[in-house]
This record gives C-alpha cells, sequence and structure tokens, in this order.
DNA sequence: TTGCTCCTCACGTCACGTGAGGTGGC
DNA sequence: TTGCTCCTCACGTCACGTGAGGTGGC
C-alpha cells in the first residue's frame, strides 16, 4: 500500500495527474487513514500500471476507462485500431504542414538570400529549445529525408563549408539508412 | 468591405472563429455600422489571408500575431524554423505511439486469433470514422509501408483470400512508391 | 516546533463550439 | 410580420499545472 507521493515518484507522474484520474472516476485510492490521506493498494497500483500503458499510446483516458471497466477483449482491440488509424491521419496532417513551411521557407526567405541565420544562432536556438545532440542528429535525419534539397541550401546558409555540408548529410543518410533497415 | 458573414463563407472559417480572432486582438473589423454590425475592409480581408496561410502550417495564433505586427522579416523566419522543428519532434511521438500499438495488437489480441474482426465489421468501422475510399487507401498504404508483416496479418485475419490480399498490398506499395518519388 | 507531505477548491490553458437571450434589416 | 443575420455574454472542451489556504506526521 502506498501513498500518493510514492506512486508520484514510482511512475514518474505529477501528483496534479493522479489528483485528475481520482476526480473523473479512472483512478480512485481504494481506502484512506484517518487523516484522509489516500492509501493505494498493490490492486490500484496494477491498475495505474494498465492506464500507463495505454497513455503511452495516447489513447483518450474516457476511452482507457472504457478499456478497464469492460471485459470484452474486442472493446480493446477495437479502441487501438481506431486510435492507430487516427494516427495515420495525424501524421498525414503534420507532414504536410511540414511541407507548406518548406515551401514557404524556400521561396520567400530563409533559402534565398544567403546567411539569413549563422550557426551559432542555430545552435543557440536548439539549446534554448532543450535538444540534445541526439535530437539534434533526428532532426537532420529528418530533414534529409523529406527535403534533401533544402537541406543542402538550409546548410549553406549556416555559412558551412562544403566539406562540413557533405560530411553532416552523409550521416545523415546513413544513420536513416540504417534505421528504416 | 464584407459583413461577417460573408467573410465566414469565402474562408470557409465559422462565425466562432472570427469573433475569437476579434477577442483577442488578431483580427477586428475596421469598422462597425450604426447597429455594431462589424465591416470588414479590404485591408482586413488580406490580414485574414495571411492568418489562413500561417495557421495552415499549424503556427499558434500567438505567434502569428507576433509575425503579422512585426516588421522584422527574421521575427517570421524564426517562428517557421521552429514549428518545423517541432513537427519532427511530434511526427517521431506519433510514430511510437503507432509502433507501440502494432506491438500490443500482435502479440496479444488481432492478429493472434484468426477474424476477430470481419471485412464487414472493418468497412462499418471506416465508415463511421466519415472515411471515403481515398482514405482508406491512404492508410492502407501506411500501413503497408510503416508495418509491411502486420498489414499482411491484418488482412489475413478480415478473413480475405491470398488473392485479394496480394491485390490490396500490391497498390498500396505501388501508389506509396509514386508518391515517394 | 520545523519541515515535509497531504488535503480540497478554484482558476488557467488553447482555439474555438454551443447555446441563451436579445436586437437590426430586407 | 417573418425569417435571417447580427450582437454579447457565459460555459464547455482535454488533461492536467499552479497556486491558495489549511491540516496531519515524524
Amino acid at each position: 500500500v502506498y501513498t500518493i507521493g510514492q506512486l508520484v515518484k514510482k511512475f514518474n507522474l505529477s501528483r496534479s495527474t493522479l489528483l485528475y484520474y481520482d476526480s473523473i472516476g479512472l483512478l480512485w485510492a481504494s481506502a484512506r487513514t484517518g487523516a484522509n490521506y489516500r492509501r493505494y493498494s498493490d490492486q490500484d497500483l496494477k491498475r495505474l500500471e494498465q492506464i500507463c500503458v495505454y497513455r503511452r499510446a495516447g489513447i483518450p483516458l474516457e476511452d482507457i476507462k472504457k478499456i478497464l471497466n469492460s471485459t470484452a477483449d474486442n472493446t480493446t482491440t477495437s479502441i487501438l485500431e481506431k486510435r492507430f488509424f487516427q494516427l495515420n491521419e495525424e501524421i498525414q496532417r503534420l507532414r504536410q504542414q511540414q511541407h507548406f513551411i518548406a515551401g514557404i521557407l524556400k521561396n520567400g526567405q530563409l533559402l534565398e538570400r544567403k546567411k539569413v541565420i549563422s550557426k551559432d544562432v542555430w545552435i543557440a536556438l536548439l539549446h534554448k529549445m532543450g535538444l540534445d545532440n541526439m535530437a539534434a542528429r533526428r532532426w537532420h535525419m529528418e530533414f534529409e529525408r523529406s527535403f534533401p534539397e533544402e537541406h543542402q541550401l538550409f546548410l549553406e546558409s549556416l555559412g558551412l563549408s562544403p566539406e562540413e555540408i557533405s560530411k553532416i548529410r552523409g550521416w545523415s543518410i546513413k544513420v536513416s539508412k540504417d534505421r528504416s533497415e
């Protein structure tokens, strides 16, 4: 049996998340102490585990409730399929947005004039966004995969030398090949 | 000069969207009639056009406001870059969710037992979600691209014949090749 | 007694959607 | 007069985050 604080640490959630789950009837402590403190049982913990699993798939809490409260297996299946399907639409939409932005950047602003943004500014920008090197690498990979030409122009606009550029594009392609195989 | 209703039709937005843009100071009618009706000028219309452009890229309204109110060009550029970057992270996240769901469906439920869901049920599900044939085709393409093996198993689970399956997988691959070239 | 954890409201977020209740224009 | 369009609040959405103000436990 656990306090709310212990559960929060175990699952790396915030306190208010658990309070919220309680308020919507998704997960509540099965008992309270004399001072009205929540006491979560092992069963409660298992339910929370389940909840986290489905959250990782981006299932809405209302649907998770349905899954956990139903015994029928095909409730789960159809909800997961629904989500899988939605994800495709979502990804499609985001890709279109990306494409659209690449279009604007290409024929209007960034890539026509040289050195609009310097390498230092760019790196600072990445750090301001809380990105580590791995994330930056992923970003280049993705840029290379989606818009190789723009990637080239972008790197030029940072004022990099041809050698540096081909180095970066080199591993961008290589790594993304590794991943798709 | 236009009424709010005319603008709504022209841009295929909802009335409440324009009211909301007014309330946050993003777009307001430059004049009112005697009866306090909004009168949008040609300038207002142009501003709305701009807004719609950036909305198509998924830029938050607060950032659009910054873009439209600033003269500096690199405000726009850096906001667009920021968004481009975010989109990558987002897409990454959604792909992981998809992968995760595919994992659950694969080794737990749908794909182990045969015919959990019938073809008719599946088609009905698609329609309930308001999908036309094009969207369904895109879905199969994406499924094929991301998880070809699961796609095969899924089609088997619908009870389709081997001929039908290879036909569907056939155009799934072909169309997605067309698009990536 | 001092921190620390816990409690319950209540309000904010983002981009609108959905009424309620009322008035002007053809 | 009848619809139609317009107006201004105000509350709901989704999954929490962030205090405010107060009490129990070691």
